[in-house]
DNA sequence: CGCACACTTGAACCCCCTCAACCCAAGTGG
DNA sequence: CCACTTGGGTTGAGGGGGTTCAAGTGTGCG
């Protein structure tokens, strides 16, 4: 179901009725479980939208009517307390599908932190599809099996990991995701601010700055800018994010 | 795939050809999405095993040849970092799906906290039944949605929330769960240690230990037994649980 | 240029952790 | 029957990693 105006964008009536064979994003996606023969149908079903940085698209407690699957840019999930703390719990990029949920209401919110690209199914129109491609329900199965396991990764970020291998785990975890990419180099962009970072890694906006500060006074990292870094010693990062060496210094 | 040998325990090839009819965790499990006159077929994939308190039968990174479904007692799901920090992603009590994994190796370990009587289905005969009865695929499916937003729900505990908040959400979901399996009191069994309370909240027994002394100070719970909670203020618990008046006291 | 916003840095504090002692109930064996 | 052990739990004192509060430093953009 990943589906993606062609660029420059075009709005959702006026797509081309093959819209998902022209998708950027498809071969990542749960989409690619669909036959080439088949996009048309997909097409049909998938309602192509844009949101500027800042928008809220998913309402944590809200109806639940809707999936989406990210075609470009990035989106923060999360959850909030009513005070106002929050958690960040993922980054949802291009191929990445949203909404999955029994309940009837959505479990947490969506925020576009950059220009998004999404396509939407309503729910009936998503389960006709299920029913006629057993693939794409295999395929899933397969995506919320893998967030599982990210999730629970993330669980012990949380609970047991320090504010340095938090931080290290997740550019660790960039590097890794950019490589998966096809990206090979060793700096990373972040179109996430530092306090969403902090969001994400359960820690202050501060904490985050102080770490990066600190990763660059060791030279294990540069930031050419704002939102990139540069990692120069990957075996050390892997091994902090593992969590090797708790409490050595250097 | 919710198959339990009928007590008192029979092993595995001495048990009764339907020994998934007679199941009590059926209802709860996946294992609901088989009709009953196709049980013959479950039944004939699913391997029933017993495992005494302690036993590790799921270890972190090797391969995957099994999954599992609990039909009594409670297992320890978890991680672990080189130093021996732990953290408990969840317990798994009869009903619960274990293996679900795109990876050929497990994400994280198993160990029965209490005797657990499981059934074991290899990697392929639960491909052959996944593949003959789609119905099971879509409730597979359910189930991890389900997982996901538990986990996200752990992750903001785990990100966020203060050390009292933890313990009242734990025994807040304890007593939903509960009251969802038919057991409409406010007392609570605890079936896992101070210290597998700790493990799975991000926190140290030590914390666990004072909070509950604390929770019972103010009158809101007491503790009959080391492995009893009455809870005496629900509204209060899950006030606290879910983050209200975060730096209120009484 | 100057405002707004993101980020950095510093100092004080606090919640939870660490370390250590102690309690208590259930075995175990002499 | 009681001394001893063992494992889980509680309680206390002290310390530290991260937070809080507050000020300062860029930096992009109208």
């Amino acid at each position: 179901m990943n589906t993606c105006a062609p660029r420059p964008i075009v709005v959702a009536q006026a797509a081309s009725a093959s819209h998902c064979a022209n998708c950027d994003a498809r071969h990542r996606s749960v989409c690619n479980a669909i036959s080439t023969d088949d996009l048309e149908r997909l097409a049909a079903s998938a309602i192509p939208k844009v949101f500027a940085k800042g928008q809220l698209f998913i309402e944590e407690g809200e109806k639940a009517g809707d999936f989406f699957n990210v075609t470009r840019g990035t989106a923060k999930l999360y959850k909030m307390l009513p005070d106002g703390r929050q958690q960040i719990t993922g980054f949802a990029s291009a191929g990445h599908f949203l909404g999955l949920a029994v309940s009837d209401t959505y479990a947490f919110s969506a925020e576009a932190i950059e220009p998004v690209e999404l396509c939407r199914f309503s729910r009936s129109k998503l389960r006709v599809l299920l029913d006629d491609f057993p693939a794409l329900e295999k395929r899933l199965l397969q995506t919320a099996c893998n967030e599982l396991v990210a999730a629970q990764e993330q669980m012990l970020l949380l609970g047991r990991k320090t504010a340095r291998e938090r931080l290290a785990s997740f550019l660790s975890t960039r590097i890794a995701e950019a490589a998966a990419c096809g990206e090979h180099g060793s700096t990373i962009s972040l179109p996430m601010t530092r306090a969403e970072i902090a969001d994400y890694l359960g820690l202050t906006i501060e904490t985050v700055s102080r770490t990066f500060t600190r990763f660059k006074a060791e030279g294990k990292i540069t930031l050419p800018s704002r939102d990139e870094v540069q990692i120069c010693d990957l075996d050390w990062l892997n091994g902090v994010a593992s969590g090797q060496d708790h409490h050595a210094f250097a």
